[in-house]
DNA sequence: ACAAAGCGCAACCCATGAGTTGCATGACAC
DNA sequence: GTGTCATGCAACTCATGGGTTGCGCTTTGT
């Protein structure tokens, strides 16, 4: 479905730094990010927008300020995928695929 | 390490077609691969540069052609870094880092 | 009421990358 | 030996995307 917006999203090793601190630090800021990051808020904020067409984040307005917080269903789709590619002559991957067939979140 | 590459390499969506094409007839050339997709061999063989430079492809010379097959095991790498990012909140990424662990091939 | 904090939008650089054409080279067929 | 097929390399165009600055809006605190 949504797979390329995933990847694209995934390929900025910035925006997979950003990824990774909402996942650990849920609730958090897009200032709070930009202070841990050597780009500006504006950058992290465009980020956090791509990640959002990817649906791998969500935003919620709070105030004057907006908590975001990581969503892991558009992953299993990524895995998904890379398990198909490689299940042909891999059954390691295949055994993933296993893992996740039947279980996508929402 | 070089989880990078894989998915700087997994972003095009040509580029994943490829990286598809090639798993499924593996000992492909570049010619073959360009007469199934809507652009030029130069193309194609650029795509197979960036994903043999993230190890997801190997190429062989063998008289005037080049044999393309696919080796998966970058894939694990991405998968293992998708699955740390959900594990935190989401079990059923944590399955899948699991399964990836101890055996990641050569 | 006023100042500061946090955010979103818009315009603007600039580098990277996907794609192209052109050409030169090495291997195969006859 | 000559023509052809597949490849590799180089130069070039052009769009996309990461990053920036600047501004205006809403919310909070005093």
């Amino acid at each position: 479905m949504s797979t390329d917006l995933v990847f694209t999203a995934l390929a900025d090793p910035t925006r997979r730094t950003v990824l990774d601190t909402v996942a650990a630090r849920q609730g958090i800021t897009a200032t709070q990010l930009a202070a841990d990051l050597p780009v500006t808020r504006q950058a992290v904020a465009k980020h956090l927008q791509v990640l959002a067409d990817a649906a791998l984040v969500e935003g919620e307005r709070a105030g004057r300020e907006t908590r975001w917080r990581a969503t892991p269903a558009p992953l299993t789709d990524a895995i998904a995928w890379m398990a198909n590619v490689g299940a042909a002559w891999d059954d390691r991957l295949a055994a993933l695929e296993r893992a996740t067939r039947g279980r996508n979140g929402s």
